[in-house]
DNA sequence: AATATTTGCTAACATCCGTTAGTATATTAT
DNA sequence: ATAATATACTAACGGATGTTAGCAAATATT
């Protein structure tokens, strides 16, 4: 009879909510059936619903996960007592920290929150809309203090927070330019701009 | 017995890959059913196979429209004779452009690809990756040239493109900031950097 | 060793999906 | 007006999907 394997310190639900993230990420929450995932986990579609109560918890764990995180990172930034543009640097860092190490959960949480069901659904864009307008009130802050240019606070935090998330198609071809490199570049054309004056 | 209204100059199908473009955007491609698509073009769900040969062809026209507007733009670009910044700057104008004029089939073409059957997938694969490889040689042009600052290529165009597809959030609030406005942040943004020096 | 609990399996369900067949009706061409 | 074509409808198909019920085996607890 196949069997979960699980490592020390994690439930085999969790290695379900880390096996499907990768599927999700793959085919898309809606073409990434539960029998795909059973399979990718080695068991029957069935057993996998003595651990999980639906397809959706999944996304939930995945999503929510994620955005704890970056919340979590936000509070440590914004109580800090850097510069804006030392605190623009330091979540541009943790946002390829996070893409960088926990790859598949992001990107999912990135492109299929919209298959998330309410209040699920609500409380996750409430959730991201909160951190988006911390982001630009420290870009607001920036301006302020005459280390920014007078720019459109959230369209800066769209085009960043976008430019981060791209990078998937970096991540496939992982031996072209590694991690530090990229954020290094990413730092310096977004903080910097292209022009060399 | 209802009947598809056609405007003058768009034939019905027409009719139904626009508004196939406005569900897939919506929903997910995925997600999106025939049913759905029958409902919003007022219609059943059978008739639409009397102008389509199936879903997937819906995908097709949507993606390849795209791009192939895109690769003429490229065209044009590169046969003209500006400097490698006022290329790029060429470029991000037509891509906020489209973006604005055609943002259903944009959208769809950035995140529903995937869902392309073979042998459309590598093909449309191919072309993106042309696209980009394109977009960078302007790049490299303008870093010898010493336009540019000394970056990895590559990476900056992916930048770029995902920072500009990112504007999907400023569309659904149209009244904040207008297109004009919005281009002038992206490129003061993009290619002068958000650091005042 | 005996019992209780966790985990997995097979089988099946109701539902939704894309699509086709066959037919009726509206429009266009003769 | 008649014929030909384009367009829409109803009905139904085969297959995939998420999930549940009921039972068997493995593991943990006593």
């Amino acid at each position: 009879m196949a069997r979960i394997k699980i490592e020390k310190n994690s439930s085999r639900k969790e290695v379900i909510v880390s096996k499907a993230a990768a599927l999700f990420r793959e085919k898309g929450f809606k073409a990434a059936s539960m029998r795909d995932l059973a399979e990718s986990v080695g068991v029957e579609a069935a057993s996998l619903y003595n651990h999980i109560k639906s397809k959706t918890e999944l996304l939930h764990e995945i999503c929510f996960g994620v955005a704890n995180r970056f919340m979590h990172k936000m509070d440590e930034v914004e109580s800090g007592s850097n510069s804006a543009i030392e605190k623009v640097e330091q979540l541009i860092h943790f946002h390829i920290a996070e893409m960088v190490n926990h790859y598949e959960e992001v990107y999912v949480s990135d492109r299929e929150w919209k298959h998330l069901a309410d209040p699920y659904l609500s409380n996750f864009q409430t959730q991201r809309r909160m951190y988006r307008k911390r982001f630009a009130a420290i870009i607001e802050e920036g301006i302020r203090n005459k280390e920014i240019k007078k720019i459109d606070a959230p369209t800066a935090v769209l085009i960043l927070l976008h430019a981060i998330g791209g990078i998937e198609s970096w991540h496939r071809s992982t031996q072209k330019i590694n991690a530090s490199n990229l954020t290094d570049n990413m730092i310096t054309i977004l903080v910097g701009g292209l022009e060399l004056k």
